[in-house]
RNA sequence: GCCGUUGUAGCUCAGUCUGGUGGAGCAAUCGGCUGUUAACCGAUCGGUCGUAGGUUCAAAUCCUACCAGCGGCGCCA
């Protein structure tokens, strides 16, 4: 057999052995005879008591000693007892503080401001520990369903030379002699990875120098793109809605003690399953416009009125075929009538807005030329992406889904800041 | 970039309107203690009131400038 290891606090319950757990002071409190500690570790907490009959004194002397956040290591035995949290607790037999540092800084009041200037100690909360569970769920999730359906994932660049979409939210860098930025997208790169694997998709960091300071966004966050060949605008609305309703229902299952203790009520999310609802951009304003609002049809919808539309709806939903006007120059436009494009948004529900954008791609090399002049960009910083449409060019759709915001859905936060350890915000890139 | 708001003890805040010797809770330290659930009780410790200048007999408080943070908007995932 070998050497008894230590456990996982989730994993203890009554038995008649003894047992060693590993891990962090996550409460402690002091009695004449009796000293309860709470021992935290990556699984969660499990309350130990600690009796001075039960003892020896330098056990019973370094459980007196113990603070917040010193690292521990235990032995005792499991007994079960209503009065402890999941009603087991672990009577203690032998204490050890393997490293007892200073005092903790973060204490019972924390402030935003204060929160943000020891990320680097917060990430181990309670509450963060939590989040950063269902994100790796929904990362997780999304590879598996990937993989499921047949999609490569690709490593595309995220240094890149070229500008795409404009060059005032890219942030810049010196790249020796030249200037390069940051990605924002990796939709271009991923639209010449599709000649040849047809089905890709990538996760990356997508950096965005917006200088906005609001709950739904961050200035760096994780961007889970696709692209898929010979597939139109329809065919992709079905990837991204099976994509979503395949980690809803994965985190449901596998995040149900994370969700608790976020107080997260997710009979919403229960009830998700594809297709999603699908309204046209004019519908949107039509409904809008009958709960109180006044827009015309062309005029962009802003945060209030994309809230209030994802409030009156109450699930998942596309805003599918927006006015052309308001989309890049590589989304095809409507053969018909060209004023509207081949352009859908998936909303979350709850006034959590915007998930994905996705589209059809304009295929046609001499449409794609004219949208770019149109926009008033050079056509040599696009000739690589160009090139795409000279060589067989196929029909193909892609889309890009927030990491971040679809954490935030479905852990109901406040803030997108809060499912990134160390969010990168205005003002805010240490620590 | 625009609008708003905040800065007082290690942390969370009151005190500012109406100028007159800086307060509370938490943490820490010491003591007490009935199986506690961010325990409880008593005591102690702790501050260049963001920075600079001005008004005044007197400024945390009024005025000016600056700095930093936070919230929101345009944008978007």
């Amino acid at each position: 057999m070998p050497k008894q290891t230590f456990i996982y606090a989730s994993k203890v319950t009554p038995s008649e052995e003894t047992i060693k757990l590993r891990g962090w002071v996550y409460r402690i409190r002091k009695m004449k005879d009796k000293i309860f500690v709470i021992l935290r570790d990556a699984s969660g907490i499990i309350q130990c008591i600690g009796s001075k009959n039960q003892l020896t004194s330098e056990a019973w002397n370094m459980l007196n000693e113990a603070a917040i956040e010193n690292y521990i290591t235990v032995e005792g035995n499991p007994v079960e007892d209503n009065r402890a949290i999941n009603n087991v607790e672990v009577k203690l037999t032998n204490f050890t503080i393997m490293h007892k540092g200073e005092i903790f800084p973060i204490a019972k009041d924390q402030s935003k401001e204060f929160m943000l200037d020891n990320t680097h100690l917060f990430v181990r909360s309670y509450k963060a520990t939590n989040v950063w569970k269902v994100k790796a769920s929904v990362l997780r999730s999304a590879r598996e369903w990937f993989f499921e359906n047949d999609f490569y994932e690709t490593t595309p660049p995220i240094l890149t030379g070229s500008a795409c979409e404009g060059g005032s939210t890219l942030f810049s860098l010196k790249y020796f002699d030249h200037t390069a930025y940051l990605s924002q997208s990796i939709q271009l790169y991923l639209e010449a990875l599709i000649y040849s694997l047809e089905k890709v998709y990538a996760i990356t960091p997508s950096f965005r120098a917006e200088k906005m300071r609001t709950k739904r966004h961050v200035n760096e966050f994780w961007h889970i793109e696709g692209e898929e060949a010979f597939v139109d605008f329809e065919g992709n609305m079905k990837i991204q809605e099976e994509l979503v309703a395949y980690i809803v229902q994965y985190v449901l299952k596998h995040n149900a003690k994370e969700f608790k203790e976020l107080k997260r009520d997710t009979s919403v999310l229960e009830t998700i399953k594809a297709p999603f609802n699908k309204i046209s951009y004019k519908e949107a304003i039509d409904t809008l416009n009958e709960n109180g609002f006044n827009l015309k049809w062309d005029e962009d919808m802003k945060t209030e009125e994309e809230r209030a539309l994802s409030t009156i709806i109450g699930e998942p939903f596309f805003i599918r075929d927006y006015p052309s006007s308001h989309k890049p120059f590589y989304v095809k436009l409507h053969e018909d009538d060209p004023k509207w494009c081949y352009s859908a948004d998936l909303m979350a529900p709850e006034g959590f807005g915007e998930l994905i954008t996705g589209g059809q791609r304009e295929d046609v090399l001499d449409t794609l030329i004219r949208r770019i002049k149109e926009e008033g960009w050079e056509v040599e910083d696009y000739a690589w992406y160009i090139d795409l449409r000279k060589y067989g060019s196929v029909p193909h759709s892609g889309f890009g889904l927030g990491a971040e915001r679809l954490t935030w859905w479905l852990c109901g936060l406040d803030a997108i800041q809060e499912t990134l350890p160390f969010p990168r915000t205005r003002n805010r890139v240490y620590p």
